[in-house]
DNA sequence: AGCTGGCACTCTCGGGCTTCGACTGCTTAA
DNA sequence: TTAAGCAGTCGAAGCCCGAGAGTGCCAGCT
């Protein structure tokens, strides 16, 4: 499609662009590394970039800055992530060396080292709870009406439900209809313990503890996705790359909810992307922005998704690469643990 | 100290200001309801205003705007909260009447509605601990070496602490000290449970039940404090108050340190105040900023605060009675449940 | 055929200049 | 003590102009 000196005046316009944010003109390029051809020659084919679309012009008589479809031809090309810096990289090792144990924060602070990685904003979803098995269940009275339901997962997670009964109850029947809850979703996974026939478990039990026990497993299969955990960090840092209040309101405005960032980094994965540039993202408001995003993977099996929010101008080969390198260093820890 | 016209010249410019962020001249007061004097009386007036450090010129022949002294005067005759506007205040009951149960996502939920109501930065920080007691606690072993206590106290929060142990164990091993552990610090404070010597346990228990106890309790000792929950919510909404990209950074990297925003609000409510304006913050890089707090009052104790962050020339008595109600009635939903 | 140098043209940016208007401070009179 | 008037100040906005950066195109060279 594009030979290889277009390709490579492309390349440089676009690294020039994400250094200076700048327009960029035939003249830099021509007098760059890269590119031996005069600026006349650099022009002309500035000038077919910008027909087929990979570059624009703001005005007549300015340089060109790439567009989408541009930015997209330089990450393609760029092909996988690349290394990491001697100190970003020491950096990830002293990080997954010294973490350990409480998942929650380990996720938290890994959205803070990448961030502190790339100057992008951050995001950690967490490990999907479909998958990890029930470690312990514990049923806790609050007051004669509240039971909260304590769970945790295999995964080291735990889950949180108030239970609102209609009658007053006590400690004796919560901790009867504990044994008993215990018995039966112990080592399942939350999906089957949700789908298990509340029906069937009447028989032999008091109407109290049955009352407590329905209401139980309803609060379970009820919530399922909702409660996915995200973690946002470095939100100060992507800001400095904007220019417009405007534009940086609009995109805290997205940042603020937690659905929208988890479906946002998800479709991008489900389209099989690694790399979502402006509209690609799907969302209007992140016109400016772009998206670098990987899986992680914990026990042989996908469970989450780590990815960093920046400008459409973008370090793509930075924020690739960090992006890959923790989510594979997180994958593991998670594993192990 | 101020004669009542020139108080009122004063109160005139600061809702002019708050209302178009432009500098204020003596004509746009002298024209204002309140003041039935000409442009030069106001001038002269506002001249003296200017020597005794309520009101500052940007440049020759521009307008006032208020100092910070200006601000802090004005705020204090407000004389605290007034009422909230009918729709605000029925977004309010509609939102408490709404809400139950799970006390984080409450908390997170009433940040949204501060910010909402206010349209600045709501911050909320969740009931300390100290005072509220155990209610249950729970050891499950999530890998040889991994134990996660979990914690439910009397106010619904949880709290969960990882500990390693130096050597492997057992489900066997981990039960029998969850019920040890459980005796023991049942129904008291984290602070009093904290502090139990672990010495005096080593009797009758097995080396590897008594191991497990001592670094239990040696964790719950450890990190006191450290975990306040604080929800941040609406920073969309405060950015779009100010214009420099650079101020909007600076204020978003503050609240990203949750510690430094949990001892803002605290510190200003240890000085007795409910409004820190500029630098009474105590933070350099809040100096276009001012904040709103207030504690809020569960069974008789006050348990935490909450607050809107916002520029200087906020809206002062809508950001008073919004922090004021919603203070008022998260204290009392609290405290039924 | 493809590249290059040259040239005319376009358009932004910044400085300098002027005008306009919004203020102020001061002086004077009621 | 207040009001009115007046001169003075300074920023904002508009305008012009030159400089500079870039472009497109053409003619000539390899």
């Amino acid at each position: 499609m594009l030979d290889e000196r277009k390709a490579t005046i492309l390349r440089a316009v676009v690294t020039e662009y994400i250094e200076t944010a700048q327009p960029v003109g035939s003249g830099h390029v021509a007098s760059s590394a890269e590119v031996n051809v005069s600026s006349a020659t650099v022009r002309n084919d500035m000038a077919a970039l910008e027909a087929e679309g990979y570059l624009a012009q703001p005005h007549t008589s300015a340089g060109r800055i790439p567009t989408e479809k541009g930015y997209r031809f330089f990450v393609d090309q760029l092909g996988g992530p690349g290394k990491l810096g001697v100190s970003e990289s020491q950096q990830v090792r002293s990080f997954f060396s010294r973490t350990h144990g409480e998942m929650e924060q380990m996720l938290s602070d890994t959205s803070r080292l990448l961030s502190s990685l790339t100057h992008y904003a951050a995001v950690v979803v967490g490990p999907q709870h479909e998958v990890a098995t029930i470690k312990s269940v514990q049923l806790v009275g609050l007051s004669p009406r509240l039971v909260l339901a304590v769970l945790v997962l295999s995964s080291g997670a735990i889950e949180k439900h108030s239970i609102e009964l209609a009658t007053d109850t006590d400690d004796l029947i919560v901790n009867a209809a504990a044994v008993r809850l215990s018995t039966l979703i112990s080592g399942q996974t939350l999906a089957s313990a949700s789908s298990i026939d509340s029906q069937s478990l009447d028989l032999g039990e008091s109407a109290d503890v049955a009352h407590i026990l329905r209401a139980a497993l309803a609060v379970l299969g009820g919530e399922h996705r909702h409660d996915d955990q995200v973690f946002i960090g470095g939100t100060s840092d992507m800001v400095a790359s904007f220019d417009a209040v405007r534009t940086v309101s609009e995109i805290l405005r997205i940042l603020e909810q937690q659905l929208v960032v988890v479906s946002l980094l998800e479709d991008v994965l489900d389209r099989g992307l690694s790399v979502a540039i402006g509209r690609e993202t799907g969302n209007e408001a992140l016109a400016d922005c772009s998206i670098v995003v990987a899986p992680y993977v914990v026990d042989g099996e996908t469970a989450g998704s780590i990815g960093v929010l920046g400008p459409t101008r973008m370090h793509y080969d930075q924020a690739l690469s960090a992006v890959a390198v923790v989510a594979n260093r997180l994958g593991r820890t998670l594993s192990e643990g």
